[in-house]
DNA sequence: GTATTTGCAAAAAATTTGCTATGGT
DNA sequence: ACCATAGCAAATTTTTTGCAAATAC
């Protein structure tokens, strides 16, 4: 939030150095991106652009968050059974904390494995590039609600499927 | 290789223990998953499971490993840009080496984090189920052909004075 | 002015689902 | 025999792409 003036400028600033035009739309999906604590997805991010700029397609969203995947400044987490988060407040890697029953995702600020990264790269002979550690669980809302009323809280936005 | 059998006997044990009908096409899937250090694709499970059980359908790869998954005997691991690999030889969370450029997955033998699941749970709330903990990076073989390639590309006028 | 980028709509992947016949228990 | 499951094809969902028109630089 209060860092996100300073991000929006720094990544804005890096498209321009790398010879990428910045046309509004981009701007648009870099302010969201580096506002948001949401982690969000493409259709909450196409979503929020389109409250400035209602001319926005999808298309576009998805081919700036390339961009900016490729330019390593925004990180893609894929997640099963449901559509990638996008993660672009941080530029490097850090934990993650995933509801298993609603999605919400929180950065986690535990001490980083640094060091284990360069052990990894050491031993397999790997130049790595960056890792993801994210924890998967269920949030207290979610631990209380299922508590109460297991059958019928089928999360708002997860999407589980029920097996016998 | 040599726990393939144990292991086969011991998902085939839990489907049955949880109600589960254990026809052959599950057994062929699970067959497949514990014995290939592969983390294969589905496609590639299906390949597989086609070789002895040419009948099997795709739909039915999918299901049985949606029940594998609900069991949490089998992990799916989504990646940005391809489709998700499945590992179901180990039941219990451990790191992933992935080769970003041939897409190679291996796993690592290195030191749990077992105590920090313990950590994140007790200060976020959250009732911790798993985690995944992946690096990303160029595997030895990938990063000796990009090698090649860029000699080959850059050519030898422009080899004779570059930056360090 | 020119090359990039957009938006659209269509295509491509990837995964799921509904329904009936089949087969495990 | 009963009911879960397989297979198939169609439906969904997610993401990518080709191309003409718009536009950032």
């Amino acid at each position: 939030m209060f860092q996100a003036e300073t991000r929006i400028e720094e990544l804005i600033s890096k498209l321009r150095e790398q010879g990428y035009r910045v046309t509004p739309q981009r701007a648009a999906v870099v302010r969201v991106l580096a506002s948001s604590q949401e982690h969000p997805s493409v259709e909450q991010i196409y979503d929020s652009v389109r409250v400035d700029f209602p001319m926005t397609s999808l298309a576009t969203v998805y081919k700036t968050l390339a961009v900016l995947k490729d330019m390593g400044e925004v990180f893609e987490l894929t997640i099963a059974g449901q559509s990638s988060r996008y993660d672009g407040c941080r530029p490097h890697s850090h934990p993650h904390l995933i509801c298993v029953e609603c999605g919400r995702i929180t950065d986690l600020d535990i001490a980083p494995v640094g060091e284990t990264c360069e052990k990894v790269a050491k031993r397999t002979g790997y130049r790595i590039l960056h890792h993801r550690h994210d924890f998967f669980g269920v949030c207290p809302d979610c631990a209380g609600d299922s508590e109460h009323r297991e059958e019928a809280h089928v999360g708002a936005r997860a999407q589980q499927r029920l097996v016998p």
